[in-house]
DNA sequence: GCCGAAGCTTAAAATTGGTTAATTCAGAAA
DNA sequence: TTTCTGAATTAACCAATTTTAAGCTTCGGC
């Protein structure tokens, strides 16, 4: 085709990368991003294993050792502050990738811990690197990643910025639900989340006395109960009014249903 | 090589990728991360354009026409919300891609607006992304930007979440200072930045009213001057020590010196 | 069944940061 | 010059959130 430069002609060869986006040669990112389907690939999988206690599988300043997706659990994305003060960047749900930064193998600013129960693949990154240098798919596959966690990213941030107490945790706990929702990893409408109320303080730049005071008042509400580490969403729509939840940040980098 | 799984085979074969990536195919991604080089690619860029006035060239919700790289000038991302507020998710400065998003081609959750007297030099992304496949550099040079952007967000998620007033200022200047620097773009020590003080507090979850009596505390105590669309910092060390200011996350995706 | 640790809950008191509103200042337009 | 506008500044008051300090509950280990 020949390089032509007008208005059409760069219509059409948008129209034709994304057709080779879609080609299936293993990784067409259709409406997820999960990572799991690279378990199945055989070989490449180094191994399994199922975490018993909190491990820390990626320090700040370090390198990562290996690139672990996680099968089962969860995680959090987390930076250790100087005076005890800790900021949780993002939670690892099923399906994530937890070391993403092992593929530039290069040290990061944060570090990623499991929480018990959890599931985990390990991968050699340089085995995925050379595989990434033969298909195209799996390019467009991390590239769309990036573009997810960074819309995740600007998410959270505009909580902490521009959000109350309030709407922080709604926010948060509609994410949580239409993030596993996606995934269909949502049993009866109980999410199983393990997480302490220090978890979502860190999470949100709050205290866990006021996140208590906070989950307090939305279950006094009806809108959501978090308890025993389970979260029932009780009232939906509510909440998603009281938040102004729109999820479409959830699918930036994946295609259209 | 054989597929060894022993930790020193595995090492060796890292060594082995990272020689690949600093490879030269014209997009050796050493200290910075400085896109204008892609400008002086012969026949790639659309054109240079000149910023008379507040240009927005991403809405959220849209994608991305062209890949624009900020040659000259300052840029905000930031997203909008309902009832007014807006966040500012980060600021664009010279070197910086505009439009990262354009290479997929996907609605973004976001806005970006170009502030007067900015140059930015405008790309195909289809161009773009023919020469990607080509270029194992510039793919690295990609995932580099990415992992950088990550780490900023990161960054201001914290100061946000874990960080005073006073800090989140100093930070924030600390790192403008520290990423014009890097670029070569800083002169006499002043830093022209065309930033209203309601920049600044839609960035740092403030209000205008709080950033203005917390850049008066910070001139008092003679730790930076702004003023004038001009930031000055005094006293740098006593300025780090305030703000806890650490500036490796500012490296991260780029390789050591 | 007891104990200790971790997590949860509650209640002041203290602080940070937000709101409202009025004043000044600088530059553009008339 | 005068006027107009957006931005910066200041002050007084107020609300949200943190801090501090207990007490309480749950649960695994002994």
């Amino acid at each position: 085709m020949a390089e032509s430069s007008n208005a059409i002609g760069v219509a059409e060869s948008r129209t034709e990368l994304s057709n080779r986006s879609r080609a299936s040669q293993g990784f067409p990112f259709g409406t997820t991003l999960d990572w799991r389907r690279l378990t199945q690939i055989q070989g490449l999988s180094l191994r399994q294993s199922v975490i018993n206690k909190p491990t820390t599988v990626l320090r700040q300043g370090q390198i990562a050792s290996s690139f672990f997706v996680l099968v089962d659990g969860w995680g959090v994305k987390y930076k250790q502050l100087g005076n005890g003060r800790r900021q949780i960047l993002s939670f690892l749900l099923p399906g994530d990738p937890a070391t993403l930064g092992a593929l530039s193998q290069q040290p990061m600013a944060h570090s990623v811990q499991l929480l018990p129960d959890s599931v985990v693949d390990e991968f050699d990154p340089d085995a995925i690197n050379r595989k990434v240098q033969d298909s195209e798919d799996l390019q467009a596959f991390i590239s769309a990643t990036y573009d997810n966690e960074l819309a995740r990213a600007d998410e959270l941030l505009t909580s902490l910025g521009r959000r109350s107490a309030k709407e922080r945790i709604a926010h948060l706990m509609l994410e949580f639900d239409a993030r596993l929702s996606s995934r269909s990893a949502i049993v009866d409408g109980y999410i199983v989340m393990p997480l302490r109320q220090r978890h979502l303080a860190d999470a949100l730049g709050l205290t866990t006395i006021h996140v208590n005071r906070t989950l307090r008042a939305l279950r006094d509400e009806n809108l959501i109960d978090v308890r025993g580490g389970v979260l029932r969403i009780l009232h939906r729509d509510r909440l998603v009014a009281l938040a102004n939840f729109e999820d479409s940040y959830l699918s930036v980098g994946t295609l259209p249903a």
